[in-house]
DNA sequence: GTCTATATTTGGATAGAC
DNA sequence: GTCTATCCAAATATAGAC
């Protein structure tokens, strides 16, 4: 057992190492972050790395591994309850998202995954699956419930995932940009509820 | 007086350059794209490139001057006729950015955007001027008028431009990334109409 | 304007002592 | 598991001949 009676957290070497890359990856991207500057921030030589990961690129799939881990996920029975009731449930998917984009460390996955889109095919097939598919998927539900019950137009429930969704994307985008840069988001951060008002009103009966 | 006459072009060294930097930056990005690559795409050695350019980050100005040069421009006038036939405009507006992300060499700009908009500072600052801000003027515009005109509800034009604007650019991006992978892209080049049919109907009167 | 040659730096990775 | 030492390849860039 570890000694993790106190309530600092020991953080291993190897923990360090991968706190370190997300930081520098999420910076820099993959190509400008040099195996010495990893082990520089971390406090060691490069030669230790080797010792925790067999080489740089064996360092990007482990920071790389989380970009889709905690896409917010809904039960059935959360869509339906949710749908029945309307608009809740546009507010509350565009509210967890809202939340994604805010999150520290979700937002430095985002930056990777924006930098390495383009140069890494594995990452552009997760973004479509990921990102895109699934979102798609759960969003579909909702509005096919909400159809069903008469409480909106009836089309295609993809096709209105889609214009939904496209909207939610690029206010995060929009918004990681900008915190980059350090600058004030506040005027940006309202832009999902006034989706939301907006989406519902041109689909609501 | 250069010898036009052939209707062959005289492509110069310098124009060799641009243009297989250009392909190489959009393939690759900035840091993956060695000047060594780029010579010997020209078919030259590395020096000779320093009698064209400065450096290599020269070399990325010049080529990325282009990614905002073509912002497809209307007048006001063209914004005036369009917005009084209400969808008309609209639907313009979509098939000029359908051209766009069709258009081989805005295709590689898009890309080099995509891919060095993190990491570069004045791109991030000119894509929110150049893509975004200018964007969000002229459908502004637009909107404006059928408001005045009684052909749509009333808002904020602002806000329906947001709309609008973010859901043509979602389109772009998967379609960039699904091109980039020669994946057949048929499905997906609806989209634009889909979203204007859907938008309008979304806002007329 | 292009070439050869070369300087210099940076980057990824390994061997072997402690 | 970390260190020093070292290797080798790749990258940017310059000097000077042609």
């Amino acid at each position: 057992m570890q000694e993790n009676r106190t309530t600092e957290k020991i953080i291993s070497t190897k923990e360090k190492i991968i706190n370190s890359s997300k930081r520098l990856f999420s910076e820099h991207g993959y190509k400008a972050t040099s195996v010495r500057k990893i082990a520089s921030d971390v406090g060691i030589r490069e030669s230790a790395l080797y010792n925790h990961f067999k080489n740089k690129e064996d360092i990007f799939l482990t920071v790389a591994k989380d970009i889709f881990s905690s896409p917010f996920s809904f039960s059935h029975d959360e869509i339906k309850d949710a749908a029945l009731k309307g608009k809740v449930f546009l507010n509350k998917y565009a509210m967890q998202y809202k939340l994604l984009t805010f999150d520290k460390n979700n937002e430095s996955m985002f930056r990777i995954l924006l930098i390495e889109l383009l140069q890494n095919k594995e990452l552009r097939e997760q973004f479509m699956s990921e990102f895109h598919d699934k979102n798609i998927k759960v969003l579909s539900e909702g509005f096919f419930i909400m159809m069903q019950n008469d409480l909106i137009r009836s089309s295609d429930p993809m096709m209105l995932s889609y214009e939904f969704l496209s909207t939610l994307f690029y206010i995060r985008l929009q918004i990681t940009l900008i915190r980059y840069d350090s600058i004030s988001t506040t005027s940006l951060s309202t832009q999902f509820e006034k989706h939301v008002d907006f989406f519902w009103e041109s689909i609501r009966k």
